[in-house]
DNA sequence: GGAAATAAGTCAACATGGCTGACATAACCG
DNA sequence: CGGTTATGTCAGCCATGTTGACTTATTTCC
């Protein structure tokens, strides 16, 4: 109920525009406002309406199998780039060993990821996925990927360029060139025949 | 400490590429992996990557002022939006009334916004910013629109509407109408007059 | 060889910001 | 007047982030 087209665009109450009381708009405030700054403040919000929904996608199958969204971006991550360590997980999700040690032993205890030591330096964990979680990887990344796709399209030809420039440059630039090296980093999932986990 | 550029794109030990163990890369994985879906995956990752930093800039100042992303969201809307309703606000965060409500009686507690009741409607509560709400507003949307800025042109010509199309394509289909409507309402920050707030 | 550094795991406590359910109040609408 | 609507609120729960302290392997370096 209330579509909120109607009411924010306002028809049956004079909204926005004039706004309640005083249509004035200057006691002092309304700074410059540099034109291009209300331009910017549009693309903010347009980010945080494609995110928001974006992430929704996933959210309502993972919440099937008693995950959430934590859940999704590590499994994401160990089934695009299997093999990577906990401290590579750490540093992509920008959180605690603390925080993330408690999605990673779910997801581990349900046999969705499996680890094993590193050959060249055995304090290393590697994370790899299971075939049961490169399943589950794959189903949620599925509508994620519906969605891009469309919206490229929408976009128009040449957009994917652009598209890739400026997501890469929405990131500090001190973690561009870590960014570029993990999304460098087995561009598939690489198997390894990880199984076990299950009983 | 731990460069993850180094340790990721692996210098010291084969990294990812040929993976732990067996090099192996298909015991019966690798789907059709239909070529165009890994590119998709990666537009995934870049668009989690810029969307972490994006909203990591007015994190540390938000710290500052005892605030959380919570409060931004809303500071924001309400900033931009001045005299939405309180219906309206839920249903662009899509959150209950139980979760905005926290936020927002801090807000208004501390004297960065304040509500009337409607004209027209007097159960409405129509949320405006106070000076100082649009001092803190401003201040938060600053490096993000740096950021933006600068991702756009790095993005280049003619990027923006690409841009733009392909953002508004990401959100629901049943929702763009509302997004639209959303942002077509007081495309700058409305005044009011609406002080007080403070001792 | 042994000390220091590193990778990972763990316990405990706490903060933030979501959620559900139940209910209260005021104002509008027919 | 009675039903619906907009908002607010109490109470409790859950997911996921944080800090700080400490253990255990293992590697690295003197």
């Amino acid at each position: 109920m209330t579509d909120l087209t109607e009411t924010l665009a306002g028809d049956k109450a004079p909204r926005a525009k004039t706004v309640r009381g005083k249509p004035r708009g200057n006691g002092r405030a309304r700074k410059r406002t540099s034109l291009p700054e209300a331009k910017l403040l549009e693309f903010a919000e347009l980010l945080f309406f494609a995110y928001r929904d974006f992430t929704r996608d996933p959210d309502v199958i993972l919440k099937d199998f008693g995950f959430g969204r934590a859940h999704h971006r590590v499994l994401h991550f160990v089934n695009r780039h299997s093999g990577l360590r906990v401290a590579d997980l750490l540093d992509i999700l920008t959180i605690t060993k603390q925080s993330l040690s408690r999605v990673l032993k779910q997801l581990i205890g349900k046999g969705y990821i499996v680890q094993r030591a590193g050959r060249s330096d055995r304090r290393e964990r590697l994370l790899f996925p299971t075939d049961k979680g490169r399943v589950l990887a794959e189903r949620l990344a599925a509508p994620q990927s519906v969605r891009l796709a469309e919206a490229l399209k929408a976009a128009g030809p040449g957009a994917e360029a652009h598209l890739r420039r400026f997501l890469e440059a929405m990131v500090n630039a001190e973690e561009r060139p870590k960014v570029s090296s993990i999304m460098a980093a087995s561009p598939v999932p690489l198997k390894e025949s990880a199984q076990g986990g299950g009983s």
